[in-house]
DNA sequence: AGACTAAGTTTCAAATAGTGAAACCAAACG
DNA sequence: CGTTTGGTTTCACTATTTGAAACTTAGTCT
């Protein structure tokens, strides 16, 4: 819940407040907001006003309630062709989806959650913003692992301090202990495993994707079901996987420096 | 450039910087930004601190360059799951996309520009995130002007503030009074047409999303080429796309008011 | 009706947080 | 090496934010 840390300045508040509303699923009213947040009456009124005067929120004057703005939108597809691994990533994930017939995963690191920024479907094609910046738990999933992996210490601590450590399934790693212990065998192994540990009979075999300084950038993995396939013949393919990711990663790198001017 | 009109608090201001970052189509380094902001060295400084550190841009350590974070893409997905028509719009988008064969745009106002939230192109399937989020003129495109017409005068008179009236074709409405007496026409008619403003030998039938109390939601169109067919024939298909219009409106209030419990 | 209640909006003095000129530091350059 | 360029920190000044409380509407209850 309110447990967001420290929100540094009005700006944080404000986006505190951005996230608030966009945790509910529909349009919250100002009361709905108020008795959520930590904020007095009037504070909360004012940010509001200031969020909805900038179009990253929205008040419905009928029912007057909050829905986050379209200016996010506008903002979101910037991130997503700019920011991200994905456009980038493209081609490479419609290879390794052709090749492998499985589904495949495109994930960031963001704030101690992994963030799916890209997606292929083993069937059907791909519903991107409906898929596409979904979030979902490090430690015990596969491109949640590969990344915790190659973390540096200091991020690692903080990313470890925002896991909730719950046990979906018999084989999830519900503690620090285990999870540390795991990631040590990932980093000698070269990619990370998924074996039911967020979802019964779902694995999948995940890969890092390293800027040449070390630097994690996100992570890539192939899900296949206990139904189709094992863990050995997923791992058959961890080469491919390890190589697209670091063609992800050179292309990612290159784009950086393209005129240096 | 800097015209923002007015930045209020330190919110807008962030969210300003945030914009900039945006405008740039690739990771900027600190003193591109104030080279083009209006701000002072440590103000900027201190700006772009908070926002990285709130996860809305990234600082890339190797490079020294901002990006835009992967909060965004997050909060992107709510967005448009949420606050926009899309969701509600698909099957309807579908549906016309099946019948017309043309190539079909979604839009909703964004702070007198056109955003479009949704699309489904003559061929090709739908790429979400690289088409959605796009921003166009108002005064110049279908959409646009459809929901211009419908826009209460206060909300007209800021969004005519924001045109730059750009003649991009010989057809171009390039000035306020003509527009305006083109919003009138369009009012009496029922839906705007676009007769190769925008673009040369691209033309569009578009009309507005209205809720039941006359605010304008969005618009939707069918855009095709003088080559293919003539504005006759895309009137012809007015009244069906004004019925479609017309049920996104319906179900997207509906969806307003699911349990007031 | 008239008195209550809930929900949203505005006020205003006090305090905090933001400002920005200038100083500082550190690489990269010549 | 001295200099430039690019980034970070300081610090006194001030504008913005704060939040308790007062105020408005609507909507309810009796």
């Amino acid at each position: 819940m309110g447990a967001e840390g420290h929100a540094d300045g009005t700006v944080g508040k404000a986006l505190d407040v951005l996230d608030m509303v966009a945790s509910h699923g529909r349009p919250v009213r100002f009361s709905d907001l108020l008795s959520q947040s930590a904020y007095p009456k009037a504070t909360l009124y004012r940010l509001l006003q200031t969020l909805t005067h900038q179009g990253m929120l929205t008040l419905d004057p009928d029912t007057g309630t909050y829905a986050l703005g379209v200016r996010l939108v506008r903002l979101a597809h910037a991130a997503w062709s700019q920011s991200s691994l994905a456009p980038i990533a493209r081609p490479y994930l419609d290879e390794l989806a052709a090749k492998t017939g499985e589904t495949i995963h495109l994930a960031q690191m963001d704030l101690g959650q992994v963030l799916y920024v890209d997606k292929r479907n083993a069937a059907k094609p791909v519903e991107m913003f409906a898929q596409a910046g979904k979030v979902g738990p490090a430690y015990c999933t596969g491109v949640g692992k590969a990344m915790l992996a190659w973390l540096p210490p200091e991020a690692l601590e903080a990313a470890l301090a925002r896991q909730s450590f719950h046990r979906f399934t018999p084989q999830t790693l519900a503690s620090r202990e285990e999870l540390l212990k795991e990631l040590e065998a990932i980093r000698q192994r070269g990619h990370a495993w998924d074996r039911e540990e967020h979802e019964a009979g779902i694995i999948c075999c995940a890969v890092p994707i390293l800027s040449r300084g070390g630097r994690v950038m996100g992570a890539l993995s192939v899900t296949s079901t206990t139904a189709r396939t094992t863990l050995e013949e997923l791992g058959a393919q961890a080469p491919m996987i390890k190589d697209i990711a670091a063609k992800i990663a050179a292309e990612a790198e290159s784009w950086r420096f393209p005129e240096q001017v």
